[in-house]
DNA sequence: GTCTATACTTCGATAGAC
DNA sequence: GTCTATCGAAGTATAGAC
């Protein structure tokens, strides 16, 4: 029953042309939008012809997969690795604080809300990549002496991660106000919090800002 | 040098059709993506032909700002609303915390991406948005008790419009670990907050949370 | 294993008939 | 004021030549 979805032959995985393909539809998905990439944009950005799309790629979902996959890989390894050698609040911060992950989120999830195959893959990467950011996220807390019950660590991790991509989001469309005052914010926040390992020290900001 | 961009009849803004139109362009944006939005799609799903589309609209992407406008345009006169009257940090909480805005801000965001037109009304949008989010955040914080160089208004809406809209955006794809708990806990903050006027109250949680 | 010639579908848009 | 006939460009995909 699953043996009959068109059977004609694929390139292999460690082609050349294949990463350079990968590469472009990579580029045109951050700097166009999901919906620029096509075949015929992706091998013309590559300086290829459009048909090597289809041989390397047996549908365009697949080609999308790939990007997402290579994107989600390096970037979840990065922090199962920070887990493993245990990361402040700011080192968390500024791992998500990236613009151009936020610009990739956005690209994947829309591309999701129409595209079943796209949809199950981001849910289990999300789901892998929360799982590893709670388990730093937590340590961080408790590291930072911030108690369970004062803020749940799921719940500190999805503030983060909301503020990430909200900041990302708007960056991208070219509002910015009230950001650099946010960030300004975030960083004396965490510069306290990270300091002050003491139990019970609330999440009341330390100090003033100058600047 | 601004007169020749096609000199082709257009049908009238009120008419009914166009109507239907514009119904079935918003429909399909919130259930398929933008993507699906051709005009092809949209006139089936109007029960149209396609043809129409381009007599209402010159181009597709008159047929996106139309449906942008008129959702933004719905939701700013609430909150505008809202602030005239004055309103409470719960309030606001369930004005932004509605997955349905968050589908149309991914969308349109994406959209954004590779359609100048399309980010030059959102970044417009957005920010005047902002300056009415801004203005009743500060005075429920102000309200709440809550200190200005505890928490800056800006800071606070961002928080707030980022929790949302990771919510609205995993809730799409279908990941809701630490929702409930992220709601809830919310919830619990901002029912003590609104609910203790005093000044310096922190933003420690009031009592433990049952359920 | 790699790429090309080619088919078929869908898209946006316009000119002109009612 | 409203809708139809029609086009050229762009999209995905396959079969077969090297």
């Amino acid at each position: 029953m699953a043996t009959t979805p068109s059977a004609r032959r694929i390139g292999t995985k460690d082609s050349q042309t294949r990463a350079q393909l990968v590469d472009a539809a990579e580029r045109l998905m951050l700097e166009e939008g999901y919906a620029a990439v096509t075949s015929r944009k992706v091998a013309a950005a590559a300086g290829l012809k459009p048909q090597l799309v289809h041989y390397y790629f047996r549908a365009m979902d697949d080609l999308y997969v790939e990007v997402f996959r290579r994107q989600a890989e390096a970037n979840i390894s990065g922090f199962e690795q920070a887990v493993a050698e245990g990361v402040t609040l700011q080192q968390l911060w500024r791992m998500n604080a990236d613009a151009r992950a936020a610009v990739f989120t956005i690209e994947f999830v829309a591309l999701a809300n129409h595209r079943k195959a796209i949809k199950a893959e981001l849910a289990r990467f999300a789901e892998r990549f929360r799982a590893a950011q709670q388990t730093a996220f937590a340590s961080a807390l408790a590291a930072a002496g911030i108690d369970e019950d004062q803020l749940p660590p799921v719940v500190g991790l999805l503030l983060m991660t909301g503020l990430a991509q909200v900041l990302g989001l708007e960056q991208m469309i070219g509002v910015t106000t009230g950001h650099a005052e946010t960030k300004a914010f975030v960083d004396d926040l965490l510069a306290g919090l990270d300091v002050r390992p003491a139990k019970r020290s609330g999440l009341r900001r330390p100090g003033s800002r100058r600047r």
